[in-house]
DNA sequence: CTGTTAGCGCCTTCAC
DNA sequence: GTGAAGGCGCTAACAG
């Protein structure tokens, strides 16, 4: 700006405002001023910017894990719905790490993000990071791992009707043995789930076989050891609901091994839709699609409402509907 | 830091090299001023700082997918490489397009970012903004899908030698007719690829059938039709080297449908290494994998190299082996 | 060991 | 319509 100015011979309060297209500013002017910029191939510094309107136009972004399909998938929403609004997205991994993400949100802060959109690490116990967030003025939306908070929007899916849907499916083809491989207690919507199962096979006056429900941590090893003791059991399920299709992937491979056809001897249904059980011989028969790019793109557009608002502090809570997507 | 010195009844300056522990500062004062601090929950303005310093300490990476999960680890080993260094990452998609690339440049440029990581889009035909970057002193390391610039690193992995081993591996196996589903001709890699298909071929003195090398132009359709045109030839392959899993993955739908065994029939290398291959009933029999996340983490670390010494513009090019994986 | 001063690049009253 | 001056929050000479 200010070899512009030096150039035009005129001060560089005129070039700033030649640039911003400021109406009481000589047409004339104004268009050398901008010529001359982009001639100069001119970029205004945003971080002077940034400085002076107490904005960075930077949004913080953090999940467990980008190599999951659902959070890239958020992700792609996030940019979408920020990108053309001018900001830019700034991405951390939590891995699902309590200590991680903790310093990721005090990382964001110190960068000096306008906002942030978070999926709460599975590890996550306490949540005074995410006050201090909020504290420093920065609003936080909370999706798909949500937790509650006074003044922080928040979107989800309903898992309960999702799994409602999924039993009341399997039930319709004729089978009643359905077993649940749900994720771990800690997570809020392993409750919902089992609610969503419980109340369906309620509906059909199923009885709730308590060895069909079953409680994964996430590690690989637990969920084979935990399959192959459902196939144990005296009466083992005729289908099983997972909690995610990678556990459902998981679950088949001991199924197969133990010579089980996979939508004959036994069905499948899970949750998330990943696009490469497109790839599968013998995919899940159906899947709950949760939108994560929906999600994504809501959460970032109520965050962004959040920043540009922040007076009228409207609190919102967007519950998307799953829908079960039978190949 | 106002309030600090405020309170303090020192001077704005004190504050501030009590904070970064400057060595020059009263032990006593240091502490009451970190306590303080640590009481006021003061989080310094890095804004400030950036406009101080010049730096932003903010990176930008763009790529094509980050639901590619080759990206989304090639993320993972940037994030790794430069969190500790106290670097925070922008992430854009280029989605292939070289407009929306255009654009993602243009906007890290405003942004501020010390520098970029980029692996150019497909639809990328000039590279002048790149040099833009270059122009505002923001250094640029490409890695994958590079290009090869004056001043710029870039990390890449040695396409013809895993070609190579994967066709050699296969005519060990005493599969002579192998067919190539290669890239866009647009790309780089896809001469190399076809470079080491046609090498290792000729080791074993097994003339080239040009009717085997088929080059794909990434839309599914295209990948359908051009395998099931592979399989109507009079001398159907044997094997395919597929220049990707997703690839690889669509043309053996085509083979399945007509009755093929994978890996009895048929037989497939590709490039990769997709973690839910692992998923698959039949899936290649070996995949070459190229190391996304070591990739990721060489190129942030050029990038925080060309950063941190802008003087020594030590260019480097880092070639990648990749690893054939048998299954 | 501490304070004074100037300035990073830009925006914004306020005056002309 | 344009310019001068001050300041965003912080750092870094330069003085004590």
């Amino acid at each position: 700006m200010k070899e512009i100015a030096r150039q035009l011979g005129i001060s560089i309060t005129t070039v700033s405002r030649a640039l911003q297209n400021h109406p009481r500013i000589g047409l004339r002017t104004r268009e050398k001023v901008q010529e001359l910029a982009e001639r100069l191939n001119y970029i205004p510094n945003s971080t002077a910017i940034s400085l002076k309107k107490r904005r960075t136009f930077n949004i913080g972004v953090v999940l467990p894990y980008l190599t999951e399909q659902f959070f890239s998938l958020a992700i792609t929403g996030i940019e979408d719905a920020t990108i053309d609004k001018g900001y830019s997205v700034l991405v951390v991994q939590s891995r699902n790490d309590f200590e991680r993400e903790r310093t990721a949100i005090r990382s964001l802060i110190r960068h000096g993000v306008d906002g942030i959109v978070v999926s709460v690490a599975s590890g996550t116990h306490t949540y005074r990071h995410f006050d201090r967030a909020n504290e420093h003025g920065i609003p936080i939306v909370y999706f798909d791992r949500v937790i509650k908070r006074l003044h922080s929007s928040c979107v989800y899916s309903d898992i309960t009707s999702g799994a409602f849907e999924a039993v009341d499916f399997l039930v319709q083809k004729g089978l009643t043995n359905i077993a649940l491989l749900n994720g771990p207690m800690t997570l809020q919507a392993t409750d919902e789930r089992l609610n969503g199962y419980a109340r369906a096979l309620q509906k059909h006056e199923i009885p709730v076989n308590r060895h069909y429900i079953v409680g994964l941590n996430l590690t690989r090893e637990d969920t084979l050891k935990k399959t192959a003791a459902l196939l144990d059991l005296p009466e083992p399920p005729q289908a099983i609901l997972a909690f995610h299709d990678y556990i459902a992937l998981d679950a088949m491979e001991v199924c197969r091994q133990r010579g089980l056809r996979i939508n004959e001897d036994i069905f499948f249904v899970s949750f998330s839709n990943l696009s490469f059980c497109s790839y599968l011989e013998h995919p899940p028969i159906a899947s709950i699609e949760q939108f994560p790019y929906e999600m994504g793109e809501k959460a970032a557009s109520l965050l962004i409402e959040a920043i540009e608002h922040p007076d009228q502090q409207t609190r919102q809570e967007v519950v998307m509907q799953p829908q079960l997507v039978v190949r």
